[in-house]
Order: structure tokens, then C-alpha cells, then sequence
DNA sequence: CCCCCACATTGATCTGGATTAAGAGACCCG
DNA sequence: CGGGTCTCTTAATCCAGATCAATGTGGGGG
């Protein structure tokens, strides 16, 4: 716990409650009452502070729970033998992760880049929500096949595009999905909770390199970055020159919608 | 249709009826029949005949299927303003492509790597399917998790790994999945559909330092590699300098098992 | 109020993989 | 059977981004 408990405080002004995650109106948290979701019983649901830092969820464990978080961001990770990290993306407010129908040896872990609220549900816990609720599994689908488009396009960042079209890709990206996320606040400036070496991580590159690039993007009078705080100064043209589709990298989930908290 | 076609031959050894694919299983080609899986009606599935090099999904336009692939390999990928090109992973026969719940602006296209075969599920056909038949959708899902997880191991290996550890990784993961569906012939020995450009940009790489690093493989005598016959001599230490995991790449689907042609 | 420490910044140098170029096979088609 | 076209192979050179090395700096804890 540094100073990202710093970030974390600008980050909670608009916690979800439990009873307004995607869960319960797909009937995941409360199953036993589908009439009444927004009224889960306290036993059907676990609710877990995490500090900044720490993981929650650890490779190569055999994973029993997806989470929803409520509160804070996450990032999923992967680790090589040697220490070399692949962060393989992140995690808002409303978002799901490690959806899964059973236990498996986790391919990744997933960590708090802030403090962090989230909601467990376990595997078996998912499975029957899918048999008794039919709509369910189409919600869930949607996520996991909305995760899996935005996989793709970092793994075309990583492959194919120069280090400052992925910084610029990434940074556009963060942007976004935070001002959907947290609408309060400055209307054009985000506070990022990734360090350099996150973000070095998630775009396959060196912090210095990540520095450097972002320095030339300020220079270049695209963008505004100081002390985490960023501001994107000409949005279209940075997104034309990344190539940055908002079709994908932002589809929401199609039943999210009344989750946002807008 | 270059020399493709001769490598197609091989791999027509064991191709799927479209009753034996998993969509059955999960009574997602004849709705109406719950009870006989096995006798799909015509009407409710479209089975195409692909060439090599044909895309049956486009990039940008809107996809309305999804594609059980019935025989030869396919491929996804995504295209750049400039004409960069990353491949996102592959398919074969029982592989499941591109599913979804709605039509959305595909995030990728798929091309046929090989001639092959496929069967088209469209989108809402599938969401029937969800509602009425719960059991698919833990299939489904599991399907959809499963893509995922792989397609974390591929960032992985864009953003951290050495192009020598890229290209052993996939080696192996091309001999492992295609060995597993092509059972019969050679027991030590595949052929593989790709050109030394398509792994290039599965990999991130420029064919010529792809080619580089194959010969420097077969140097080192751990594969052998001769017209696209590709031989794993010592598969126990290429998958630990390159840290394969097989739980993860070759993880199936838990409900695929009555599909695998053994 | 000062110290500490994780982060950020900047410069110098190195290198893995890109680029360019030029043959050599293999297969196809006429 | 001969010419055309992909694909593969190898060598020479280049460069984007890595690595190594300092120095700056803000904020939280003592």
C-alpha cells in the first residue's frame, strides 16, 4: 500500500453497491429468489475488500470463484518463469472476471492496482445460475465474448503496432472505459492508477521506453500527462493514428446497461 | 489455391459429419429435436464449402454466424490501416468460431487456411438454443473461457517472449492440437498448413527472421522442419525453454470429449 | 521537517529483430 | 518440358526499442 491508496480515494466516488451488479439482474448473486435480485441473501454472496497490491487470484491455483468488481481496478497478469510480467488487461467497476464453468488451474493472476471491492461467485454457483435462468447465459456470453474481442485487439498492439501507436491504442483506451466508468470528476482529465511499468507490461515494453513515448506524445501536443493525470488533447486525431476502434475496444456488454451508473 | 491443395488432401483423413459435431451435443443445430441430437433437420443447419484463402468472416462487416469447423483449418486475424496483419489463433475440425449472442461489426476476419468445411450457426439461432437447452450454455461458455485463456497465452508471448520461445511455443502448440485431431498417420510427424508468413504474423515476426529461427531450431536439433513437415525431437525440453504449459494451450472444452474423433 | 523510497526522467550505448537484396527450390500451368 | 510464381533461404545492413547508468522528485511516515 504506497501512494496508489492516494489514487484510490479519487477512484470511489461512485461504488457500486452489490445489489447493482450485472449479477443480480442476471440472477448470479440470488438465485434462490429470482422475483425479487435486487435482494440477495447475505449467504449467496462474498463480498471482499482487497488492498492495493495484492492478488486475488493466483496463477497456476485452481480457481473456484469469478468476481465482479465493485469498486477499484484490477489487472490480470500473466508470469514466465524468469519474472517477466504480461499484463493481459484490466478490470472497472461492473466489469467481470475469470469467468469460468469449473475449476481449472488459473492461466493468470489477477491483482488490485487500487483498494478494491469485489463480489465472488463460485464456478458451481455460476453453472446452476445458467441452468435455472436461461437469460443469464446470454449475458454471460456477451461478456466473455466482449473480453475476448478486446484480448484480440491487444494482442494486435503487441504484434503488429509501433510503441507509440500501442501507448497511444492503450491510453485511449484507459481514458474511455474510465470516464464511462467514473462520469464525476474533471470532464476531461482521468487519474491513471498504472505505474509506467504497468503500463510497460501491458504494451510489451520498458518503462523508459513508456516514458520516453509519453513525453513525445506531450510534445506533440496530443495528449496532457503529468503525475498520472491524463488528458487527451485532440482525441480523434490520436485515434485515427493508433488506429483505435471504439466498436471494439468499448463495446459494452449488451445487457449492461443498467449497470452503469449514469 | 496454391500448393495448399496438396496439404488439404492430408488433412481430409478424418473429417466430421456435421452430425458429429459438439453443436449437436449441445442441441444447437436441431432445436426442435432435443431428444434425437444425432438427426439434425437440413433446414436448420448450412453446411459451406470454403477454398483456401477465402474469408468467410470480413473484418468491419457485421457477422450474423457463428462457424463449427467440420474439416481443414481456419485462421483468424486482424488487418490494419497499412495492411499490418496479426493472426489471432486458428481453428480445426470441432473448433468453434466467432460466437456470439448479436450481430456486432466483426472485430477480426476469418479465412480458410486450407479448403474446408464448415457449418454455419447464425446468432440467433444460437440464443434459441441458449434459452431452451440450459446445458448448452455451460458448453458454450466453457467453449468461448477456453479461447480466452489461449488467447492470453499468445499476448504472453507477443509482449514477453523472445522470438525463439514465440516460435518453439507455437510449434508446439500446432503439433499438439493438430496431432489431437488428426490422430492417423505419421505418429510423430504433422504438415503444416501454415506458410513461414502466416507464423510470422502469428508471431509478431517478419518471415525471414522466422525462417531464421527454425533453422537455428532444427540446428539445434530440437525439431526437424522440412517442406512444412514439422518433427518435434525433444518435446519435453522445447516446452520448458519455452515455457509451454499444456494445461493452459491444449486445455479442451470439459463437454468436447464425445466429439474428439478417437 | 526531514528522510526515504518508489517512481519518473534523461542520456549513452547496445542488440534483437527488421529491412533490403538476391538466389534457389518447388509446384503449377500452358 | 519450360517459364512463371510462390515460398524459402541466406547474407548485409539498419534501427526501434532494450539495457545500463545517473539524477530528479513528490509524498508519506517517523
Amino acid at each position: 500500500m504506497t501512494h496508489s491508496s492516494r489514487h484510490t480515494r479519487t477512484l470511489r466516488h461512485s461504488p457500486l453497491a452489490c445489489g447493482m451488479c450485472t449479477g443480480h439482474q442476471a440472477g448470479l448473486c440470488d438465485m434462490t429468489s429470482p422475483a425479487a435480485p435486487h435482494k440477495p441473501r447475505a449467504s449467496q454472496r462474498t463480498v471482499l475488500e482487497v488492498p492495493a497490491g495484492a492478488d486475488i487470484v493466483r496463477q497456476g491455483e485452481i480457481g473456484r470463484n469469478s468476481y465482479t468488481v465493485l469498486d477499484g481496478w484490477l489487472f490480470l497478469y500473466c508470469l514466465l518463469q524468469d519474472g517477466r510480467r504480461q499484463i493481459l488487461g484490466f478490470a472497472l467497476p461492473g466489469d467481470r472476471v475469470n469467468l469460468q464453468i469449473m475449476p481449472r488451474p488459473n492461466a493468470f493472476s489477477i491483482q488490485a492496482l487500487t483498494a478494491a471491492t469485489v463480489c465472488a461467485l463460485p464456478h458451481e454457483r455460476l453453472v446452476e445460475a445458467l441452468q435455472r435462468h436461461p437469460a443469464a447465459a446470454v449475458t454471460i456470453l456477451d461478456l466473455v465474448t466482449c473480453a475476448e474481442r478486446i484480448a484480440y485487439e491487444h494482442m494486435t498492439s503487441l504484434g503488429r503496432r509501433t510503441a507509440w501507436e500501442r501507448t497511444g491504442h492503450f491510453l485511449i483506451e484507459v481514458y474511455c472505459r474510465s470516464r464511462k466508468t467514473f462520469p464525476a470528476g474533471d470532464a476531461h482529465a482521468i487519474t491513471m492508477p498504472f505505474t509506467q511499468s504497468h503500463i510497460a507490461d501491458a504494451l510489451g515494453l520498458t518503462a523508459v521506453h513508456v516514458n520516453r513515448t509519453l513525453r513525445k506524445m506531450v510534445a506533440e501536443n496530443l495528449i496532457a500527462y503529468d503525475h498520472r493525470t491524463l488528458r487527451i488533447l485532440d482525441p480523434d486525431r490520436l485515434a485515427e493514428a493508433t488506429g483505435f476502434d471504439r466498436d471494439v475496444s468499448l463495446a459494452g456488454p449488451a445487457c449492461r446497461d443498467g449497470l452503469d451508473p449514469r
